[in-house]
DNA sequence: TATAAAGGTGAATCCGCAC
DNA sequence: AGTGCGGATTCACCTTTAT
């Protein structure tokens, strides 16, 4: 199978052209539905960049639900019998997408807690400060058990202590923030590439084939390539692709596994 | 309504009998046992799972969001237009119940992040460390804007920096867990009183009344009466109720608010 | 050149009342 | 239901500018 590409078109179409059990793992970042209504401020009346892209559009739950398990059918019957999948969201759409890879018969190994360093605070006291986005880690069912797990590996990065399903991570601002001709950000919800990095570094061995149905701009393809992976993007808007495949072919050098092993 | 009693008996036929729009807040700590031990450990199964393995757990999983669905249908009923309700859970069975709130109506205003300071480590070495438990804090509707939370008084307890979504509180061990006469403890999931204190601290008013319709062994009850609030619990267990009356009715002096105000 | 101050920003379901 | 307006409301990190 040829790897190391984006493709580019609907997710669900693409994901059928796929051949069954071939995948070693699968990233999805798919969107939120976050039903944002109004206007948000600071203290400082400054206007919050809230996401407003129309991919996050969704009329209603059941239409949302039926999307959701339309691609996650096709990320079961791709994935390999060792391989595992890994899902992210926030209390928006974590909730209805667990259900509904329990449905599909997915198995929970573990719901993993990003835990932002640097969230953005509650501007109005009306909630507790939302901290983390949650990460939903599956293998294919109950009865695949050896699913790929670099026990020894995720604990040595953790200075020699078993690594917990807390992860304390950055936002993606700054340098790493990919910025449009504009200045301003390309994406509305750009992934840090520690975040990736761990995913990848925990569930994959050296050259596997790594998925991701909502590609964006490419942090999964940049990380998978910096770890010695292949990759197989997918992504419905031509300009998020663009983005990305300049920023996977600017990548020259790999990590270097003292860079990770070792820390 | 008479309040600071443990209603003896099953858990929705209890539910029925509070009137609409009476409780202040409810606290849930729902069961998680899908029964699902008979289709995991079945011998001679331990390829891909088949048709009447996913049937199995369908049924299984229906039976829960059936359970689910009638308890939370009742407590929506009997909150206030200001109440708010919290429910906490595993990756067990979380997903399923934070889908089954969507549906009914519920506003989710948080996904608190219980991050245990001593969890117990994976011993096989098979998975991450699970040290988080996951609290669904919700609103009765997206137009119930008015619902009590004492930003503030959070703010103040961590420190003069506004409360986020990541409670690190250690799990209900020594002094704290309840002991039966055989020394083992008395149940088995019995929550430390700091996740409670939170939990009233942040979302009622002195003399509120909370309700806990899985009382177990009383910490929602001892809690809200170390803080002055009135609680109803429902337990279907006499064993449990006779201790967590005991417990309770031990408690003879409150925290003072210097305890928690100033701290 | 180094340090300090100022400014920008992040997947956000973020107000309440009067008219 | 929609609009308008008074009033209360923020944390950590990064970049840019100023001293």
């Amino acid at each position: 199978m040829q790897t190391n590409m984006i493709l580019h078109g609907d997710c669900i179409e693409k994901l059928k052209e796929i051949p069954d059990n071939t995948i070693d793992l699968i990233f999805a970042d798919p969107p939120y539905n976050m039903q944002l209504k109004n206007i948000l401020y600071r203290p400082n009346n400054t206007k919050v960049a809230g996401v407003d892209d129309t991919w996050d559009k969704f009329e209603s739950f059941n239409e949302y639900d039926t999307f959701c398990t339309a691609w996650l059918i096709e990320c079961r019957r791709i994935l390999k019998e060792t391989g595992s999948i890994w899902v992210i969201g926030s209390y928006h759409n974590i909730f209805r997408v667990g259900a509904i890879m329990l449905n599909l018969g997915f198995w929970i190994l573990n719901d993993v807690t990003w835990y932002k360093i640097n969230p953005m605070p509650n501007f109005l006291g009306t909630r507790f400060t939302n901290a983390t986005e949650t990460l939903v880690w599956c293998s294919k069912s109950a009865y695949t058990k050896k699913y790929t797990f670099n026990y020894k590996m995720m604990k040595k990065y953790n200075g020699d202590k078993q690594m917990t399903s807390v992860w304390h991570i950055k936002l993606c601002t700054g340098e790493e923030r990919i910025k449009g001709s504009d200045g301003k950000k390309a994406h509305s919800t750009q992934k840090p590439e520690e975040l990736l990095k761990r995913v990848i570094l925990s569930s994959t061995h050296k050259d596997d084939i790594i998925l991701d149905p909502f590609f964006g701009t490419g942090t999964t393809g940049a990380v998978a390539k910096k770890l010695g992976r292949q990759f197989i993007g997918i992504e419905s808007e031509q300009n998020y692709i663009d983005i990305a495949q300049k920023r996977i072919d600017s990548i020259t050098t790999l990590w270097e596994e003292s860079d990770w092993i070792e820390k």
